[in-house]
DNA sequence: GATCTTAGTCGTCTGCCTGACGATAAACGC
DNA sequence: GCGTTTATCGTCAGGCAGACGACTAAGATC
């Protein structure tokens, strides 16, 4: 076979963009880099970066990943549309998946850029340090980077990115337990509540979120101690358990 | 703005790869092309072809599905994740969607190729012409495609991409009212059912069916008339109402 | 140390939805 | 007419979620 000819297909370049999303002070935050060279030089965006020759697009975001916050990830189906959670007992590695892909011709003013973003789903975790190319970095809640009101909205088309991924989080926190993967290795029922308040901006019942997640077969396993550090009375450690799909799934309240 | 140095990069490829699926005597079926030149000449592939440079994702799958069957695409919303459907009325076009993006190094031998794969429902079609470069076309029914033991499976990881597409097309009956988009304009709910089993492979209760789609609002609205066409019993004709989300949704039996 | 505040946990009740049917209706072929 | 096929309406029991009462156990405050 002979090697394909280069002028028969038009060239691209291919990204991976990252939508990091984390709950920390009961906001849903993702992570946002402020840009170090045009274009849209200073302003805010999602991390990401070029896919390398030798790598597969999962590698790619894992690596960029590692790169922007130092997480090791826990990748799930890859490439994979219903990309379930790999079997993991509690380490600190978040939940990778890939969400979309953003190819407009207009999308970077430079070239022809295919970008194929990814979700990750981290616990709360220290302010990143600016890494590679980026002049900064940090927590930013999503509603004040999707505020159509912002003053500083993010670069290229990294709003439309970041919201695909909070609705894909918040759609997918309601049928697989993925809602651990905000929450440290061991937590007890009222923080994972709050995770499921925080992403989806409502109120819930406590008596009724206890009874649900406490009963549903293999979400939630014991840890065996207990912890007073939300203050109140002492609550039960809970650590992720096997199950990644919810069925009957956690009903997300109307409006 | 200097332009971009296109050698700190690796260059790509970027194809759209469809996944075609339609109801057709009771079974799950998904267009398979005869390719027409290497590699993998004369092997079954799903349909596909290169993005060209001034179109964007859903553009060019639009174009490469209306190539190979003549088929009109109802967009969804794009590269978004939840892909919802766009309103329409029954008119004959398909339902178009992005399902993910597969870019392992070596998935085609002639160079670095990332396909965005795009997923499209239609209803009962006649046999497709073969299009382009391709040596023949047919329906084939998913299972058959996918079996393990089928002496002809789809080439490069084309298999693993209709694994994907039917899993999403499985999953996505259950809450949304895209099973329409399988059916003729105007059908009848057990022209709608039979979807539903063929999609599932499994067989529904009739009546519990029949409760279940004529009470929730907005799924459908009565066209006026009846039809024999199914024999039997007169049977009311519908159309798809304007409900894109089935809430609650339709349960997948277990097994 | 009594009391207040904050959370967590266990129960109860009611309404909605689903699954498993029975029964009836309206066409067709013989 | 009679059996067959498909559509459509009803009934009933069980499961689950929402609303909410009651009790428990820690730290904070007076």
């Amino acid at each position: 076979m002979s090697p394909y000819d280069p002028t028969a297909y038009p060239p691209f370049a291919v990204t991976v963009d990252l939508v990091v999303l984390t709950v920390r002070s009961h906001a849903l935050c993702a992570l946002a880099v402020r840009r170090g060279e045009a274009p849209h030089e200073d302003r805010w965006a999602l991390p990401g970066g070029f896919v390398r020759t030798e790598e597969n697009l999962a590698q790619a975001a894992a690596r960029e990943l590692a790169e922007e916050t130092g997480l090791r990830a826990q990748q799930g189906a890859g490439a994979s549309p219903a990309g379930t959670s790999a079997p993991y007992g509690g380490t600190s590695g978040a939940h990778l998946e890939q969400l979309a892909t953003y190819g407009d011709p207009g999308r970077d003013p430079r070239m022809r850029v295919v970008s194929v973003a990814h979700l990750v789903l981290a616990p709360d975790l220290p302010t990143p340090r600016a890494g590679g190319d980026a002049r900064g970095a940090r927590w930013a809640p999503v509603g004040e980077l999707l505020d159509a009101r912002n003053p500083e909205p993010l670069a290229f088309d990294h709003g439309r990115i970041l919201a695909d991924g909070v609705e894909r989080a918040r759609s997918k926190i309601e049928y697989s337990s993925l809602a651990t993967a905000f929450c440290p290795p061991e937590f007890t029922v009222g923080e994972l509540r709050r995770v499921y308040e925080a992403v989806w901006g409502v109120a819930l019942d406590p008596r009724n979120f206890h009874r649900k997640v406490t009963g549903t077969p293999g979400f939630l396993v014991p840890a065996g101690g207990t912890t007073t550090r939300q203050g109140g009375r002492p609550a039960q450690l809970f650590r992720a358990g096997g199950a990644t799909l919810l069925n009957p799934p956690m009903l997300r309240p109307e409006v």
